[in-house]
This record gives C-alpha cells, structure tokens and sequence, in this order.
DNA sequence: TTGTAAGCCTTACAGTGTACGTGTCGTCAT
DNA sequence: ATGACGACACGTACACTGTAAGGCTTACAA
C-alpha cells in the first residue's frame, strides 16, 4: 500500500477531555469497577501509559470524571426568593445527577467534598441556609438529612440494579412460604423511584426544617 | 527443643465462624478494602488457599460477615400495637448497624436482599406495613424512602470518614474567600450523626406516611 | 495395615495500577 | 541547517490481587 505514507491520522490526538468522556461512557455502561486502564487506553486506541501523560494516576482521571458530572448539571440555580424553593431545587440538581450517571454514584457523592462544582453547591446551599436564618449546626443538619436521603435513594437504587432481579427471586424461590408480605410487594421492592417517589421524601422534610424554623424568607 | 513434638497447638482450628469474626474485624478497623485474603489468612496463622476449603470464594466470605452483622442486631422486636412505633424501631436497628460497623456499610445494604436476616428484617417490615393498611405499592415506597435515609446517611458518614477531614481543609486553605458559608459551617459538615440527627429526619418521614395513610393501628 | 478423607500447603496464572526508561516527533534559538 | 528540547506515545517490569489445580500430612475407619 505505497498510497498513504502518513501515519495514520485516523488518531483525534489524545486530550484530557476525551479521555474523560470516554471513561464517562464505560462508567455508563459498564459500571466503575468495570474501567481500568488498559481498557480506558485501548479505547481511545492508545497503549496504558500513554494515560499518564495527562493524568498522574487513575484517582485523578476518577476526579476529572466526577467534576465533569457535576458540572454539567449544576447550572445557574433560580433566584427564587424562598429558601425552600432554592434548597429544593438545589437536591433535586443533585438527584437528577443520580439517575443520569446511576453507576457513578460513588464519583458524585465524592464529588461534593472534592471538585470545585461540588464545592459550589455545597457553598451555595449553605449560603442559602444561613441566609434563611439556620445555625451553623442546624445547616449541617439539613443537608446530612436531605444529602443523606438524596445519596442513599441513588445507592439503594444503584445496588437493586447490580443485583440481578432473576437472582433474587431465584434465592426466594425456595422460600416462598417463609416471606409472603415481601412476596405480595415482589418486584415493586426492585424498581426504585417511581414517579414522585424522591420529591416525597424531599417535600415533607424541608416541611419540616421550615416548620421549625420559625424563619420563611 | 526436644520437649514438645506435637506440632505447635497454639493454633485453634480454623473454622468458618473464626473466618468470619477475624474478617469483620480487619474491616472495622482498615476499611473494606483493606480485606483481602491474604491478610485474612495470615491473620489466622494460616496459608491463603487455606481459606478456601471453608468458603468457595471471597464473596462467601463477605456474605457470611454481612449475614453475621445482620443477625447480631436483628433480634425480637418489641411488639407495640402501633405500627409506627415498629417501623421506628426497625429503622433504628438499621441505623444501628450502620453505626456499629460503618465501613461494612455496602455489606449490610445488600443484606438486606441476601441473606436471611437481611430478609427476614424485610419481611417483618413489609409484614407490618401491610397490616397496618399500606398497599404494596405505598409500602414498597415507604421502605425505598426510609431505606433511602438511613443508609444514604451512613454512606455520606463513611464517605466523610474516610476522606481525611485535614485533607478537605488543605484543598480549601487556598480558596477561603470563595467558600464562605462552607468555612462557617466548617466541620461541622464532617461531623455525623449527631445526636438526635437521625431520628429527626425519622420521624418526620415516618409522621408524613401516617398523615396520608388515614389508618392509626 | 491400608484406604480415605479433611485440612492445609505450594505453585502458578491472569488481571490490576503504575514506576521507569526509551524513542520519536515538532518547534525554535542559534 | 543544526542541535537542543519538550511533548507525547511506547515497552518493559513489578507488586499486588483472587483463585484454579494439585500435592502433602495427619487422623481415623476397616
């Protein structure tokens, strides 16, 4: 093939941020444990090492992905003058991350305390907080109760998706007798998040928060 | 040393239960992670291949830590007549768990579909809640809400336990004036569970589902 | 005394992240 | 033009993971 001397320009020459969008895809697909290195490089049609010229270690790559997450959603929050509005608008950014990125859970959870997009809502939210009036302590409070329930709907969810549903009744099978309420409830158990499921929760405690708050603007 | 021949006894006998236990500590004390069976078979004086004429692998192994963790906790609930008052208390036994073991907490999140306590804490939950009036469809939410938070709480404590709090505090050192709000609340961010904190949130929920259930006992 | 089996061991392998050194360019000052 | 240099990709190698396959030792049964 005397034709094309050239080496091979198929190759979009490798950047950080194909790299991340590429781990980003076999998060998506894959799940986490599912990316390693080799695979990440053989991908983006590279040998391991090369990875290592834009990021010193996997963590890093791990960090760039969550930041990349966070960042795309956590837009320009309205200026809604209410405290509640803000705050609910606020977890229900982070819950629409949840169920975007299911299997990068872990990523976005850490994403809060570790990436600059992260470190934004969370001063955002305590801005708000504060501003309404909520004591330090109180502050931490809401969003430990709210950060919890948000994070802890997307793990279980996350975890009721690894665990293949066949499996589960397949373990039943043999006990049916022994769990007749799980029974009658059956896959419901399964499908977390039905429509509205997550605002339920969201709703009644910062209720709740404001009720005991004495505070309203 | 010609007295003793017999072949040192000090060793006693490796058994499944001494697997188990020596397993649960090393992951109390250095994380999940830290459990490989290298460790765990040099903890137990023995070689690791060793471990597997007990346990067909090491997921054996860590479903027997979660099922042991579960039944630990998972005793005779008190028979109130009020159902919200056994909810409560399944909940907070939960929540206990989570407490006693924080860095087994993916362990004891898939308990609660895989081993027997696990399923038997979800089968009295769901037993309840059906008698009480729920359908399956409420009640598969009520637990998917409460699940949600009591272990969405526990994984954002463990999360904050182990991304070193001085760590957090250097990554912001250099950006104080761009997190105001965050450094008020300070540490108080990386503090869980405080007393109170859990039940709080608890309560509310449990309160909202009793509101819009219409039915008392 | 000779199976037989349980319990432990040795050896070996594939897969992981990554430290270290080499090679090949394109760019730019001389 | 040339030589230095930095950016980028590569190859090799190592430590550490789970575990498959089979061998050795001891205790007890026939």
């Amino acid at each position: 093939m005397p034709v094309a001397t050239e080496t091979e320009s198929k190759r979009p020459t490798l950047t950080p941020q194909r790299i991340v969008a590429l781990a980003l895809d076999i998060i998506d697909e894959d799940g986490l444990e599912a990316l390693n290195m080799r695979r990440l490089a053989s991908g983006a049609g590279v040998k391991p090492m090369s990875l290592y010229h834009h990021f010193p270690n996997k963590q890093a790559i791990l960090d760039a992905v969550a930041e990349a997450i966070a960042a795309a959603a956590l837009g320009a929050s309205p200026r809604d003058p209410r405290w509640q509005a803000r705050v609910r608008q606020l977890f229900l950014g982070l819950h629409a991350l949840t169920e975007a990125h299911p299997r990068a859970l872990p990523l976005i959870s850490a994403a809060v305390l570790r990436t600059p997009s992260g470190r934004r809502w969370m001063e955002e939210l305590m801005r708000v907080l504060l501003e309404a009036g909520f004591s330090e302590d109180r502050a931490a409070t809401v969003y430990h109760v709210l950060g919890g329930y948000t994070l802890g709907l997307g793990y279980a969810r996350m975890l009721a998706d690894e665990v293949q549903t066949t499996d589960i009744v397949a373990q039943l099978a043999g006990h049916w007798a022994d769990y007749p309420s799980m029974l009658r409830v059956g896959l419901r158990l399964a499908v977390w998040d039905r429509p509205g499921e997550f605002e339920t929760g969201l709703d009644v405690m910062i209720a709740h928060f404001a009720s005991t708050q004495g505070v309203s603007a």
